[in-house]
DNA sequence: AGTGCGACCCGAACGC
DNA sequence: TGCGTTCGGGTCGCAC
C-alpha cells in the first residue's frame, strides 16, 4: 500500500518523466474514478501540461496550468510510462496521451483509487485536501498537538494514528512500525498516552518516515521505463508483516491481532 | 463528537 | 485438481 514515503517517490519519480509534457488525448476506462464531473474532466484536461506534482499527505497533486489533477493511489494505484501504441492491459483504467506519443497510464487492480480535476484555487475547498493533519516529520508535529488530539478519545492508539486528519500520511504499515518505536501496544486507549510516549511517538514518526523516504528515493535510481512507478520502499519492517518471526530486539515472537479492522502485528514484551 | 461498521473491489489464500 | 468462500485494506458515509 502506498503511504507516504511511497507517494513522495512516485512523485519524484515521475517529475522526471512527465513534466512540461502536452495532454493530447485522455482515455477513461473505469469513469466511477473520476470523483470531479466527468465531462468536465474529460474536455478541460485536453491541451494542459503537467508543470509540477507535489504531495499532500497520501495525495499525490499534479499542476496542470489551469487545474490541479489530485491523484489517491489507495491499495494498489501504480502509473506506469509506455509508448501509445502498447496494448491496453487488464487494470489499466486511465490513460493519458502526450503530444510525443507516449501516454501515463493509471494501473489499479482494485479499483480503489480516486482522481480529482479540480481549479486551482479550489484545492483547500476539496474536503479531503482541507482535513489533512500534521505530517510526520513537519516540526510541528508535537506532543502537543498529539496530545491535543488524543483528548477524549477512547479509540486504540492505532486507529487514530490512522486518522489522517490528525497525521497526514500514515498507513497500516508505519502505524505499526511508529508504535514499535515508541513501544506502545497498539490496543492502548488513546486519552491514556502520557506526555512522555507522545514524545515517542513523535520521535518514532519522523525516524520511521524519514528513513522510509530515504530508502524509497533509492528505488528510483534502480527505476527504468518497464518498470511501474510504485516507490517500493525496502526498509526492513520491525514488526508488520513479521507474524510468527522473532523480536529483532527481544526475540519474543511477533503478535498478530485486529484493531480495528486492520491486521495489526506488534511484540508483547516491547510494546506494553 | 467519537466510534464502529458496511461498502467499494478483486486476486490470493484458504477450505473442502 | 478444482471449485467455492473468505480475507484484506484506505476512505467515506451512515447509524448509534
Amino acid at each position: 500500500m502506498p503511504e507516504l514515503p511511497e507517494v513522495q517517490t512516485v512523485r519524484a519519480t515521475l517529475k522526471d518523466r512527465i513534466l512540461n509534457k502536452k495532454i493530447k488525448k485522455i482515455e477513461i476506462i473505469y469513469p466511477k474514478m473520476i470523483e470531479s464531473d466527468l465531462l468536465e474532466f474529460q474536455n478541460n484536461i485536453l491541451n494542459q501540461s503537467f508543470i509540477d506534482i507535489k504531495r499532500i499527505g497520501k495525495w499525490l497533486i499534479f499542476e496542470l496550468n489551469d487545474y490541479y489533477l489530485l491523484s489517491h493511489l489507495r491499495m494498489e494505484g501504480k502509473y506506469f510510462i509506455k509508448e501509445h501504441k502498447m496494448p491496453i492491459i487488464k487494470h489499466e483504467h486511465i490513460i493519458f496521451t502526450f503530444e510525443d506519443d507516449s501516454d501515463l497510464r493509471y494501473h489499479d487492480v482494485r479499483k480503489f483509487g480516486k482522481m480529482n480535476l479540480i481549479n486551482k484555487e479550489d484545492l483547500y475547498e476539496v474536503e479531503a485536501i482541507k482535513k489533512q493533519g500534521i505530517e510526520p516529520v513537519d516540526d510541528k508535529l508535537t506532543k502537543e498537538y498529539l496530545l491535543d488530539h488524543f483528548k477524549g478519545k477512547t479509540a486504540p492508539i492505532k486507529t487514530i494514528l490512522l486518522d489522517q486528519t490528525i497525521i497526514s500520511g500514515l498507513g497500516n504499515i508505519y502505524a505499526d512500525e511508529v508504535l514499535f518505536h515508541a513501544g506502545i501496544h497498539p490496543l492502548r486507549k488513546t486519552n491514556t498516552i502520557t506526555k512522555k510516549e507522545a514524545s515517542k511517538i513523535v520521535e518514532a514518526c519522523k525516524f520511521v518516515i524519514s528513513k522510509a523516504i530515504e530508502a524509497g528515493g533509492t528505488t528510483i535510481r534502480s527505476y527504468t521505463s518497464s518498470l511501474g512507478v510504485t516507490g517500493l520502499f525496502q526498509i526492513s519492517l520491525m514488526v508488520h508483516q513479521q507474524k510468527d518471526k522473532p523480536c529483532q530486539k527481544c526475540n519474543t515472537i511477533i503478535q498478530k491481532i485486529k484493531v480495528g479492522g486492520r491486521g495489526t502485528y506488534y511484540c508483547e514484551k516491547c510494546q506494553k
